[in-house]
DNA sequence: TATACTCGAGTTG
DNA sequence: CCAACTCGAGTAT
């Protein structure tokens, strides 16, 4: 009922990079590759927190004493994230929360520092922003692996002779590719090209009203102006549907640890998206492609492969995988 | 199909404390208390990681030059944390990847640093650690949600003049009740009481074979030395299945922005925790107990209550709706 | 180098 | 501040 495919293409095109659930597992070699260039990349994000730190130090010691800190001028934000409260958190808080945050670093751990007091300021100033830069590499983590991915497919339409365009994220302008698209991917939110079947546009990290969800993949059978004009308010949620090809979940993550954490969301994630379709009478194909995929789930993929709740499904680190999803995306 | 209730009490044993899905919904002012108490325990949990950075700088300062670092004794794991291994990480390297990320520290940071070396060494060290803390402060806000549920389950028997015995975590021991069981809370893994329909015990955190997940909330009509026996691998996984009564999924977290994502991860369990028992013929009851419930998936918990795929529900924020979902597990 | 749990640090529309 | 995304920092079994 679900999965149900649309373009005479036979069910099983998974079979034409899968044999089993095991060439899903990401191997260990892919695991450890990963944390290694997550490590590279997050040791050159963390420079200009290490500056912070030196600015605060610097500005900090103008005070004589704790509590003078008070009156310097420009560290109210140094003193809350030393108080360990995460930008995050300081969205939630009311301004006497902030305060007394901060009397409370000044009295509780400040003070008792002693003269060391500007030392113990910036160590726990740096502890919470190490924090702000792990939750600023989880974004990253995403965003590598949707480029990789974008990658993919520009190289699969460069290599099958097909004309695109691309979308700026910034911008959201459509450009007609060049002879070099080099680093596109860096800001691109959106692919189109023709398929033998006609106008596909593929659109990354969408809300789509009927789901009211933002998924990850979404490819229509539109051109670009027809899909600016079909996301227009004015138009019925529901128009939207049939044009409605394929959506897929990318998780790009590669800790084995969050993987079925996340297969389980992207689990929720389709779901709503299966139902939402389905109550206006359609169904779009749907994927899955991960970065962590562990066994238990490969079994769970394979499964709902087999009996056609998912279409497709592959590893992002093993390219012939990327590669056949990638055909198939573009064939579609 | 799911649901069905097997001890002749009313399907809607919800409307005790909702009136509507608003009623799950949590208010500005709990998830300002959330963040503000978090804040708090942060705080205090972050001495250790300053106390460490300390002992670092103090051992770091007999090196000369940042290469002379690696001479000096003891320091190998505060040299790989501020070269933003993560503990985690660390178990997926191989002993070479461990090597180059000291050299790059060394190479791209700490030379370049000059004769601040050190404290360049101890900031970065601070950084990667300040994600320690936070990973682990994710943990705590979980622990945390057990017990403020657990102290509810407790003061539900107690009002109720029930005698009850608990299981240590640690030693696994079943403890008969005291006069005074403050904070057994800390330390509680289980708990075991007679409703009027017969034994009962409740386990958190337990690996059900039959769906082979672990379940945050167990409720079985045995008594612990049946359950213990029930759980040996001698007894074919299957027969547990009769004994289960409900099973839960609690999230604890305070995060408006976490509430969906959670949420989703919650369903995609309970739909694993339906299909295995189904499989074998069981149905047992499901609950969801949240902190964080955002408009959207209050509505869909609400429908799920409703359609009977959910049998109970509450913001684990509100006092009210927690003691009746306490009283009804309790005489389940 | 298991497996699968805890949850909020960011991010974007 | 509303909503819903990114994902790995810990943890326990």
């Amino acid at each position: 009922m679900y999965g149900k495919n649309n373009n005479s293409k036979p069910m099983c095109v998974y079979r034409n990079h899968l044999q089993s659930s095991d060439n899903l597992v990401t191997t260990y070699e892919d695991t450890r590759a990963g944390f290694v260039a997550l490590a590279l990349e997050k040791n050159r994000r963390a420079t200009p927190y290490v500056a912070q730190a030196r600015a605060l130090q610097e500005a900090a010691g103008q005070a004589d004493s704790p509590a003078d800190l008070l009156n310097v001028k420009g560290i109210e934000m140094g003193l809350l994230t030393a108080a360990g409260l995460s930008d995050k958190s300081l969205a939630h808080l009311m301004p006497n929360d902030k305060i007394e945050a901060i009397n409370g670093l000044i009295r509780n751990f400040l003070e008792p520092a002693g003269t060391n007091f500007v030392e113990e300021l910036v160590f726990r100033f740096l502890l919470t922003r190490g924090d702000t830069l792990g939750g600023s590499m989880r974004n990253v983590g995403g965003a590598l692996a949707q480029r990789k991915l974008t990658r993919a497919i520009l190289s699969t339409l460069t290599i099958a002779g097909k004309r695109y365009y691309w979308q700026h994220s910034k911008t959201k302008k459509w450009i007609s590719m060049t002879n070099d698209d080099t680093e596109i991917e860096l800001s691109l939110r959106g692919i189109s090209w023709e398929s033998e079947l006609g106008n596909r546009t593929l659109i990354y990290n969408l809300t789509v009203p009927l789901v009211r969800s933002n998924v990850d993949l979404c490819l229509f059978n539109l051109a670009p102006t027809e899909l600016v004009a079909s996301q227009s308010s004015a138009i019925d949620p529901s128009m939207v549907a049939p044009y409605v090809i394929a959506l897929g979940e990318l998780k790009g993550g590669i800790d084995p640890a969050g993987a079925d954490e996340h297969w389980k969301t992207a689990q929720a994630a389709l779901n709503r998206i299966r139902e939402a379709f389905f109550r206006v009478g359609h169904s779009p194909l749907t994927f899955f492609v991960g970065s962590a995929v562990a066994t238990r789930m490969a079994g769970e993929i394979w499964h709902q492969l087999e009996n056609g709740t998912l279409t497709n499904a592959a590893n992002l680190n093993e390219e012939n995988q990327v590669a056949s999803i990638c055909r198939w995306l573009c064939n579609l």
